[in-house]
DNA sequence: ATTATATACATAAGAAAATTGGGTATATAA
DNA sequence: TTATATACCCAATTTTCTTATGTATATAAT
């Protein structure tokens, strides 16, 4: 019925975001972009990656482009305009979630107080 | 390798947490101080909430206490010590986290603001 | 030479955590 | 007597992630 879909995929928001921000990326740099982002704190798995990008691409949010780089195959990938849609959404309900889990978790905040 | 939990699961967290400052609660009573603390936008299902109480109990973070009010049957949960530690460290894991996800989401950050 | 590391893609088995949809039972308001 | 609220529980399924593996090229280290 109602949606608390708590963060269980805040990949697919990060990928998203990360190309909303960079017009194209490729799977292995966004792997590198968030370690960097994150001090290493974050790393993306390759086993949680692909198949994320695969499911967002099956669902119309990211088209391909695949490209030769010095002998190796790079398979960029970019937003479509529901994927551009999508960013908005994921975010939006991200933030929220992030709003409420701080209202539960922070002491200082007490209901009532808005 | 590296523990990159994400907030798979921040309903341990919550419920942990809750238990902290209420010294003890029952099943229901988390499930309605999470819908009044975050305006009705987190509602916590009861297939995900008793299992994993259950599983806290099994892992000693728990214990439990039933007492009969009004002919009904409440099965009250109080914080072990090993509960009490583990509090600090969920929610340390949890604001790192979400201190990453900004960093990552939030275009107004960059990479050596620190 | 060859071994390790980095780059770059991918899949498959299994675990973990949630959703969805039941089931039991009492109390109260419509 | 029907619906809602309180109060517990479980099982089937789905989603998402981890872990492990495979392929292939380029480069730095031993």
């Amino acid at each position: 019925m109602s949606n608390n879909n708590l963060i269980k995929g805040s990949l697919q928001t990060i990928i998203l975001k990360l190309l909303e921000e960079n017009e194209r990326m490729y799977g292995y740099e966004i792997t590198q972009r968030v370690k960097e982002l994150t001090a290493g704190e974050i790393k993306i798995t390759e086993g949680a990656l692909y198949p994320a990008l695969h499911k967002l691409e099956a669902e119309g949010m990211l088209t391909t482009e695949i490209q030769q780089v010095d002998n190796r195959v790079r398979k960029y990938y970019s937003l479509t305009k529901n994927g551009q849609k999508e960013v908005s959404a994921k975010m939006t309900e991200l933030q929220s979630f992030v709003g409420n889990l701080q209202r539960i978790l922070d002491p200082e905040w007490k209901p009532g107080l808005a």
